[in-house]
DNA sequence: TCGAGATATTTTACTTCTAAAGTAACCGCG
DNA sequence: CGCGGTTACTTTAGAAGTAAAATATCTCGA
């Protein structure tokens, strides 16, 4: 199979229509989000995918790691983790054996206001995709993956 | 008052999960489209997609309209289109019978603008997408157009 | 016609985000 | 060793986003 073999029929329009549908209603849920977080919590989306990220990892994260994890700039990083050291949630430490890192943990108070938010993130997800068909969500489940993998594969040919 | 009465069926741990493998990809393919609007036109996505929404329009917008299609807030909007403004992108009227509000319009260097940045979204996303098998495609596009109606159900009800 | 509320937009103060340049520390090779 | 390149992170300048308050205009009923 020769380069166009392996792309063979891709459309643009269709491509930009399936982008589309596939964006609009996740920026919906994503935004919904956003403001139930800040309504209920006074906190940003991006401080509960720290959160998140950081509560996933027993032994902290490298600052870079964290970007990597969140799809963010090193510098974005730099300044949402000094904020939740000044609130108390996180803890930032330079490493002995590399002093050019810092690795992040979460304190205790970090993981409590984790799990509530989590919780309630779940909740809310429950509630707004409480209307799709049990099927639709299977099918959206695998075919969701299916993409993921095929970006990857995109990403790395 | 029970919320799972409500909504019997839909188990948060499995929306978290859902929405996970929903949000990864398409912020994946966001963030690849923003940092190739700025490399290759030295533009932000959110101008393209002010843009487009424009385009769309053939007698303009109302800034309230804009940022109902954006999702985003007035005040953001009000930003953006000064921004368009002052780049001889768009134009922005008050209107007479209603001196709140303004139409907003492309300049036919936006329209122009526009047209060559479409082509090389379109091009862009049939790259990324290129890998995605026909099939999982054609059940993504209609499974989401179930997703955003049901998220348009459960918003209204 | 007048005032009360609704509506359209802007302003304000702030967080989040990026790209690019800067700083500091590490690693390997001569 | 010591210097050159790489790596980890921070800083900077500015766009993009928010919520909430402010401004200005419209509308409608008494």
């Amino acid at each position: 199979m020769d380069a166009t073999a392996r792309h063979p029929e891709t459309d643009p329009r269709a491509a930009v229509k399936l982008w589309l549908r596939l964006y609009r209603p996740v920026s919906l849920i994503e935004r919904e989000l956003r403001s139930r977080f800040q309504r209920e919590f006074g906190v940003s989306l991006s401080r509960f995918d720290a959160l998140s990220a950081l509560d996933r990892a027993p032994d902290g994260l490298l600052m870079g790691e964290l970007s990597d994890r969140l799809l963010v700039t090193n510098g974005n990083v730099t300044g949402l983790i000094s904020r939740m050291v000044a609130d108390g949630l996180a803890t930032r430490a330079a490493l002995p054996q590399d002093r050019r890192s810092f690795r992040v943990e979460l304190t205790d108070a970090g993981r409590q206001t984790f799990a509530r938010m989590a919780r309630a993130h779940a909740d809310w997800l429950a509630e707004l995709l409480a209307d799709l068909p049990g099927e639709t969500a299977a099918a959206l489940g695998s075919h969701t993956e299916t993409l993921m993998h095929s970006l990857r594969t995109e990403q790395d040919g």
